[in-house]
DNA sequence: GGTCACCATTTGAGCGTTCAAAAAGTCTGT
DNA sequence: ACAGACTTTTTGAACGCTCAAATGGTGACC
């Protein structure tokens, strides 16, 4: 076990430890059954003894894989609150790994610098392949990593229509499980706060509030409690404010993200409501902000979406072991979000 | 410029191309004086038109140097607010590129786990050194990788008193800035929450609003107004309360962190104080949640952080260039943070 | 014109690993 | 005892690059 500040062995020292060649020595390490069992010992006790371990950046350049997924984490936007981005990278480190490869994370200025550098680090070999956050219709990314040949898989659909290229969470379904839950409890006037239309993600979260809506016989009569704006908690606010304004105001409203709602949150305060009381709120997403202002949420399955992820890349990848025949079922492509009720959405607003 | 999707050029295709020898090429890119210039044109032409990029893997496996930095990322804390981690990370991605390196992200379960990882990657060469973060005295972690000579920088102080081996904020100062800012604006009776005894950055942080409180000669008068807890919403909020249900309650109150501030936060509404105008509050880290709830906080210089951290190390990576004598400036290990002051302390006690 | 110094370029080797093929060893059956 | 069919082990080459040393060309100087 031992071994100083020396340098790491090789396998030609291990050889020579053990008194057979390097080859047998590789062979020990990846087909044991082509060595015979004395030998095997007696290389394997040298290995011990050595502290052996192979040599990555020769394994790579003899494979011609880095065995390295290249990601790009963007800025945080300064105007919304913590993201779920970080679990993300969590998340998809912990998969990456498990499939015996690594995250190489990089910083790009702007999109025409990250895409440069994805070609860059492709070209010259320093990653296999890439996963891409926050992907919808018409970005450029995927279409520009297709280009020069990349494997990357896409959190987010893409404009593909083959293969695997890309995991999603059911944002329609996350929205419509709001609802559902809402109407539930016994609302029948059910807001919604949205992104403005164009943004696929958006557009399938409002779709799932629509639908759910449209399925419980609560439209055309709520149509008007549709309302749409940027990101950001001001908004939230003054559109929340627009919302309890109305005329038969809503006893519920449910948002596209948890900036929006803790925005309605600020309004329900200023118009002297008492959320989880006097109106119900469900935000998405699930932010660490959510947990603490009791904040009922859409979580995303976002640990899973990250091993769907992996799961597609890999057998894209270079170092893509063929993946065992028997656990070939094809992966959700598309992942079904939870609703975690706290205490903004427990007040039913008939009584019983 | 082209290329379609086939295998990229390497040192011998441009080598043929243009009619000189492989070495000759090499010479062109890391001593293009040693190359006559005529020459040199020619196989730059050729390099450019078959769009060739040395390969980094079989440059890291001849030089022995990875380029790769090694940061294990921990999972976030459920209970805190979203925290500068992220703004971390991206900072340091940033900073190890603009010394021609790279991010290897990596996850691990526990500390055994992390230090297992440490030594795995440093032995099998995949990284050439690492970045810690959220060090305190007594960490093992500095140690374990000094233990096997892998090169490390700290953020946040460790044991070793040599070399440079960490970058840390100037926490005490921070309080004290806060401190200094109540005061000018005429507060006396100022209170402090704070970490439990132990963590060294609690303490200092700690220290920071004693040696202040001390310098404008408000101790030992106000030093009943010290109180600690975990770092929790919850807790912020009843340590709050516990400092409003004082006799003499204070008219401000510096928090060691985002988190317990926010917590003061709810418990001055619980005692219809409005913040900013009957109550100064002021965090420490200037999160998200800071800037949306108009609360004044202590901003780390986290971006010069990473650069100097950067700076640290990379004279003792396998590659990393002797810094050109000029720049030899010793870089500061212990940075200045700022006081971000927004609505939560624009309030004066006093008329005037 | 030959020796020397100097610049430009090429050759050979090696970083640590694995693949492909060759060589050596072991067993069986006749 | 020897051919044939194994199994086990070794050799040589290659991945793409850079270092160190060798080679080929130029001119200057006596």
């Amino acid at each position: 076990m031992g071994e100083g500040g020396s340098q790491p062995a090789t396998l030609a020292d291990v050889a020579r430890a053990s008194g057979v060649s390097r080859q047998t020595v590789s062979n020990v390490i990846n087909a044991p059954h082509r060595v015979r069992p004395q030998t095997r010992a007696r290389v394997q006790e040298a290995i011990a003894a050595l502290g052996y371990e192979p040599n990555r950046l020769a394994q790579a350049l003899q494979a011609q894989a880095s065995r390295l997924i290249g990601y790009r984490i963007d800025p945080m936007q300064p105007d919304s609150l913590g993201t779920i981005h970080d679990r993300f990278i969590h998340a998809l480190a912990e998969a990456v790994q498990a499939a015996d490869h690594q995250l190489l994370v990089f910083a790009a200025t702007d999109q025409e610098d990250e895409l440069r550098t994805y070609e860059r680090l492709y070209r010259t070999g320093a990653v296999d392949g890439f996963v891409l956050y926050g992907i919808d219709h018409h970005d450029p990314r995927p279409a520009a990593l297709v280009g020069f040949g990349a494997p990357a898989v896409a959190f987010g659909r893409t404009d593909e229509p083959t293969e695997q290229s890309w995991v999603d969470i059911d944002n329609a379904a996350g929205t419509a499980a709001a609802v559902d839950h809402l109407v539930a409890r016994g609302h029948r006037r059910i807001g919604f706060l949205g992104w403005p239309e164009g943004s696929g993600t958006g557009d399938r979260r409002a779709a799932g509030w629509y639908q759910a809506m449209r399925r419980h016989g609560l439209l055309p009569g709520s149509a008007d409690l549709d309302l749409r704006g940027q990101d950001s908690i001001l908004n939230g606010a003054q559109l929340g404010l627009a919302l309890l304004d109305r005329p038969q105001p809503p006893t519920a409203i449910v948002t596209v993200s948890d900036t929006l709602a803790v925005g309605v949150l600020q309004a329900a305060r200023g118009r002297g409501l008492t959320v989880g009381r006097d109106l119900a709120v469900v935000g998405f997403d699930d932010t660490p902000a959510a947990r603490v202002l009791e904040l009922s949420s859409v979580s995303q399955p976002i640990e899973s979406a990250a091993v769907a992820i992996v799961r597609c890349l890999l057998p894209r990848l270079p170092a893509g072991r063929g993946a065992e025949p028997g656990t070939e079922e094809t992966p959700g492509r598309l992942l079904a979000p939870h609703l975690v009720v706290r205490a903004s959405s427990a007040w039913s607003p008939v009584p019983g």
